[in-house]
RNA sequence: GCCGGUGUGGUGAAAUGGCAGACACAAGGGACUUAAAAUCCCUUGGAGCGAAAGCUCCGUGCGGGUUCGAGUCCCGCCGCCGGCACCA
């Protein structure tokens, strides 16, 4: 060992000593469990204190370690989730891993190492180096996506999808065993296709539309081909309206939301039909040249967002995959299409898009009659008309567009001009003008040359032609959307495998208790090339019975990730893939006093079951409180069917509070009543007499109920078996006002009943208000916006449809951290040497330290450099803040200062810290990190110049400090305190009054320019700041010679003298 | 082309329509020290005037507008970053 005299020297280079007390202090925060959270249900648990949910997005553990940008996140929430639980939240703040994937799998192809090795390797290293950065992570709730406890439920979801469909008639996912169609499997949420999908050889493995980019692989830019191939899908296409409208109640930047609606694209327009021309050019008759047709002319239907340009149309354009084609091509044209059908085929997505500005096509021969004016116009193939979307054909109206422009003008098509951007008088439209327009207009305007549209502009114009076809029955308006079915299928090893087996040729789910469903032990993990995937060389597990055996595709990387934010809120069940009091209670759809509701209606239940046994049915009545889906969820949670909801906001409530107001029935309608403060607080009296209480269903009139009651955190629930003879249940729930008292309590439950009646009138107006819920801050990087982001709100909205979760989205607020860039202003990468590692960072300035310093940098969306320099100021706060507490003595040791005293605050100091504790509060709130360390430099500024320091105020930089900076936080309130840790106390309450200033300062301005500063009394009259203003000493020079024409006196602010 | 974001000192950045540049970094000067490190103090948007205290003018990408007052709101441009892009 060093002599102590050169420990001395070495350890005075320190600052402070952070490299021995942040490791102590992590392995007290391991050790005494101070960040893990309960859920309702456990010993212990607190259903009176609100609930927060903090998420960050779970890496993928790679094999390269963390670099400074990627805590970025993980700061911002650790910070977050440390201040909520000193405000008395129950935070949830979990950590886990994203672990399928491609880069572990190519690793495990070079090295012969299997993934499953090199993964947990990879979690280790992660693991260890989000402890050094004194992270509050709840590790107990740690998931893997790779864990068969956790896969087993990523299969069991695949299979509620592949065991429901999307009902048009009711607008959500339902089990397909409501449908009542023919062919189930042509409807499944999850169905396989034959069709072409983007390929990439190079990856062995199908990828979905939003894992290519620009026609190559987001993962490592290979070269991407469209290659059809029998693969599964999920429709993800049936939620695209959903997707994009519940967008809007959502509490995400702007940018991800456009990114989205970008994504899912919704057009507007109408769909037209085209009838196949009878004769074609060459005098031959449909009916002579196929057969198939003889009997039925078909028809041909287009999509256009223009339909008011119909009468322009001069020609039509089929994608070259429209399956019409070989139908209508003539002998003459059939060869030249067939070659360019082929030549589209071969040509890559980057082909057709990106080198296909030149247009291309071919005539196919026929002709389609225009249903408007029945013209007959040449139908042509080409390949910028795409097949996924619309109806993979078009009418191309040159005059109008752009790409219909530049083809007609290469292939010599006619061109005609029906939208005029200024009214024209005199242009019938029987007389189409023969002299083609000059250049493509593709703005809005008033038609020309379309008949009964002339002179209308374009939205009525598109409006009434509509109406005119929708009454032809030959269009109809139509809204088209640019997002495709998500291809979930991938051909590798490394994946979740499929809870499918295949029999003569056809699909079948395997049992839920089959789950999980492992994969194979595999030597060799290489994509075979052929796009037949890898768990086909495992025979044996192939082998699912004699006939049958096992689907051999692994599901993508995102199925993990789409639903791991539930998995986190009860991370250990193995009956189901979330509790449903957790999912409830962690997401928000109740508070902790709901969850109790429900666990006390399931008592009840199994109490009035047990004195008539037998299947009881749930009829929901309910007062003012539950909506709709939570009347579900609760029937769900108690195991009951729901047999009736009817919603219960007038009756006893109404009718006492319509006594009240001497108004009869009739004045009064459900829903209109004013509800005023005074109302609301006569509801517990109805509760206090429950005798008077009779059911309010239209079968129970007049019955004397049987009622069960139990109060409940401030509930009172009321069970009533009046219903017995249908074996119905009927539930009441009612809000019991909070329990005289404390004020705060009072108005906290007051509070919460006011928005019992909010809701109950919105739910009588028949709009129901959206339901919050989901995570309530959820941060992570922009990279995920149509991806994962999008997934995860598809799943959970077929969740939700079938009654598994109990929100409609998943993540009710996001925030994306900015990018880090490193010290030379580039995007950190191992290819520029730019990489800072935090593991060096910490060991030189500590990671409280790193913490503060990457939160300092700036707001936290935004892009920024690094900058080392930067870390050492930072570094050079924390030591001051160090000092003001402790110094060395003769030894070298550092001992509590004796400048610190238990004395009573000065006035200035006290201000400075009542202003400290407000304003770290209120940023930490707005996620302002940057403003809220200022603020406490400000503070540790004015301590440090304090002699003596009192011990109060310094105990009240480090309660606010410790959100930020915690193990040198709680080293110090250790030091300095009690004996209890810092992490378990109250946020620190500020006064208000010692904020207000006696006397203020106020600037003066002339004309607006700041010439002088007067000081008055806080409750100074307008008119004694105006006489004090024109008093100042340089006020009267610069207004001297003047005339005064006004004076603005903005109170607390500012004056302004304007002179003239 | 379309969509979203953004533009303030040498640098990172602050600023409910109300004193532009808080808080830091860097730089310069000083104190302590034999010296260095560490620490502490001072100066620091630009130009000009003054011996000094201080004063004046200009200044938030550019041009207009609203207002007693604009970094902030409105209109029109320009630059940069990100996304989408033959989506009919």
């Amino acid at each position: 060992m060093f002599p102590a005299r050169a420990m001395s020297n070495a350890e005075r280079r320190k600052p402070y000593p952070f490299d021995q007390l942040e490791p102590k202090w992590q392995t007290r925060w391991a050790a005494e469990k101070t960040f893990h959270a309960l859920n309702p249900g456990d010993p212990g648990f607190d259903p009176a204190r609100p609930k927060f949910y903090v998420l960050d997005m779970f890496p993928y553990p790679s094999g390269s370690g963390l670099h400074v940008g990627h805590p970025v996140g993980y700061l911002a929430t650790d910070m977050l989730a440390r201040y909520k639980k000193m405000r008395g939240f129950n935070v949830l703040h979990p950590m886990g891993w994203d672990a399928f994937g491609l880069p572990a799998e190519q690793y495990a192809i070079k090295t012969g190492e299997h993934p499953r090795v090199t993964t947990a390797r990879n979690v280790a290293v992660f693991k260890s180096q989000l402890t050094r950065l004194g992270l509050a992570y709840d590790w107990s709730r740690e998931i893997n996506t790779t864990d068969p406890g956790y896969f087993r439920w990523t299969q069991w979801i695949f299979l509620q999808l592949y065991h429901a469909w999307f009902n048009p008639a009711t607008n959500r996912a339902e089990p397909i065993a409501t449908y009542s169609g023919g062919d189930p499997d042509a409807v499944r949420l999850a169905y396989v296709s034959e069709a072409p999908v983007n390929w990439c050889q190079a990856l062995g493995t199908v990828l979905a539309n939003e894992e290519v980019i620009d026609g190559r692989s987001e993962v490592g830019g290979h070269p991407v081909e469209r290659r059809p191939m029998l693969q599964w899908k999920l429709r993800i296409t049936a939620f695209a309206h959903r997707l994009l409208d519940e967008l809007d109640g959502l509490d995400w930047p702007e940018s991800i939301k456009a990114l989205q609606r970008n994504w899912i694209g919704r057009s507007e327009g109408a769909e037209v039909a085209f009838r196949l021309a009878a004769m074609t050019n060459d005098g031959m008759t449909n009916d002579e040249r196929t057969g198939d047709i003889r009997h039925s002319s078909f028809d041909i239907r287009v999509f256009t967002t223009r339909p008011d340009t119909l009468y322009g149309a001069t020609y039509m354009v089929l994608a070259p995959e429209h399956p019409l084609i070989d139908r209508i091509a003539t002998e003459d044209q059939r060869p030249a299409v067939r070659e360019y059908r082929e030549k589209t085929a071969r040509k890559s997505d980057l082909d057709r898009t990106e080198l296909a500005k030149d247009k291309t096509g071919v005539f196919t021969g026929a002709f389609a009659i225009n249903p408007v004016n029945g013209e007959r116009i040449p139908m042509w193939i080409a390949d910028y008309v795409l097949p996924g979307y619309g109806t993979g054909a078009i009418m191309a109206v040159p005059a109008h567009d752009e790409r219909d422009w530049e083809f007609a003008r290469k292939f010599a098509l006619p061109i005609r001009e029906v939208v005029s951007p200024e009214p024209r008088l005199g242009l019938g439209g029987e007389s189409p003008c023969s002299a083609e327009p000059l250049e493509c207009y593709i703005g809005e305007g008033f038609a020309i040359h379309s008949g009964p549209l002339d002179g209308l502009p374009t939205s009525e114009a598109k409006a009434e032609i509509t109406r005119r076809l929708e009454a032809l029955g030959l269009g109809k308006k139509t809204i088209t959307y640019k997002l495709r079915d998500w291809l979930f299928s991938r051909q590798r090893y490394w994946g979740e495998p499929f809870p499918i087996v295949w029999e003569e040729g056809k699909h079948r789910a395997i049992e839920g208790w089959e789950l999980p469903l492992i994969p194979p032990e595999l030597e060799d993990f290489k994509p075979t090339g052929t796009g037949e995937p890898p768990l086909a060389k495992a025979t044996e597990w192939l082998r699912y019975s004699d006939k049958a055996t096992r689907e051999t595709n692994t599901m993508p990387q995102w199925a993990g990730s789409c639903w791991y934010y539930l998995r986190y809120c009860d991370p250990l069940n193995a009956t189901r893939f979330v509790g449903r009091d957790a999912e409830r209670y962690w997401t928000g759809a109740a508070d902790g006093r709901d969850v109790a509701v429900v666990a006390a209606l399931r008592g009840l239940w199994r109490e009035a079951d047990s004195r008539q046994p037998g299947p009881l049915r749930l009829h929901a009545l309910c007062i003012g409180r539950l909506d709709e889906t939570e009347a579900a969820a609760l029937s769900a949670a108690t195991g009951m069917e729901l047999s009736g909801y009817a919603h219960y906001a007038d009756n006893q409530s109404f009718r006492h509070i319509q006594k009240k107001h001497g108004s009869e029935s009739g004045e009064a309608k459900r829903g209109q009543l004013a509800i005023t403060e005074e109302d609301v607080a006569l509801i517990p009296e109805i509760v206090r007499h429950p005798d008077e209480v009779r059911s309010g269903s239209p079968t129970g009139r007049g019955r004397p109920a049987i009622l069960y009651s139990k109060r409940i955190n401030g509930w009172v629930i009321y069970v009533e078996e009046s219903l017995v003879s249908q074996r119905r249940l009927l539930i009441k729930t009612m809000y019991k006002k909070a329990a005289t008292g404390k004020r705060a309590t009072a108005e906290a439950g007051f509070a919460h009943t006011s928005e019992t009646f909010r809701r109950a009138q919105t739910f009588s107006s028949r709009k129901p208000a959206p339901v919050k819920g989901g995570v309530d801050l959820y941060v992570g990087g922009t990279e995920h916006a149509v991806l994962h982001l999008l997934y995860a709100r598809f799943w959970h909205k077929a969740l939700f449809d079938l009654g598994h979760v109990s929100t409609p989205e998943p993540f009710q607020r996001l925030v994306n951290q900015g990018l880090m860039l490193g010290e030379d202003g580039q995007k950190m990468s191992k290819s520029r040497g730019n990489v800072v590692n935090p593991d060096e960072v910490i060991a030189e300035y500590g990671a409280d330290a790193l913490r503060c310093y990457e939160m300092f940098m700036g707001p936290l969306e935004q892009t920024k450099p690094w900058s080392m320099t930067g870390v050492e100021g930072v570094a050079r706060f924390l030591a001051r803040v160090w000092r003001l507490a402790m110094e060395e003595n003769q030894a070298g040791e550092w001992v509590v200062s004796a400048a610190v005293q238990d004395i009573e605050c000065p006035r200035a100091l006290a201000k400075v810290m009542h202003a400290t504790i407000k304003k770290v509060g209120e940023d930490l709130e707005a996620l302002s990190f940057n403003t809220a360390i200022a603020q406490m430099m400000i503070f540790t500024n004015a301590l440090t110049a304090a002699a003596p320091r009192p011990l109060s105020a310094v105990r009240a930089l480090l309660l606010v400090l410790n959100s930020f900076a915690p193990h040198l936080a709680e080293e110090l309130w250790e030091r300095l305190g009690t004996g209890e840790m810092l992490a378990r106390q109250p946020w620190p309450a500020f006064d208000p009054a010692l904020l207000i200033e006696d006397e203020i300062e106020l600037p003066v301005q002339v004309n607006g320019k700041v010439r002088d500063k007067i000081v008055v009394k806080k409750d100074a009259t307008a008119a004694e700041i105006e006489a004090a203003a024109l008093a100042a000493p340089r006020i009267v020079e610069h207004t001297a010679g003047k005339s005064v024409k006004k004076i603005v006196v903005v109170p607390g602010r500012l004056v302004n003298i304007v002179a003239g």
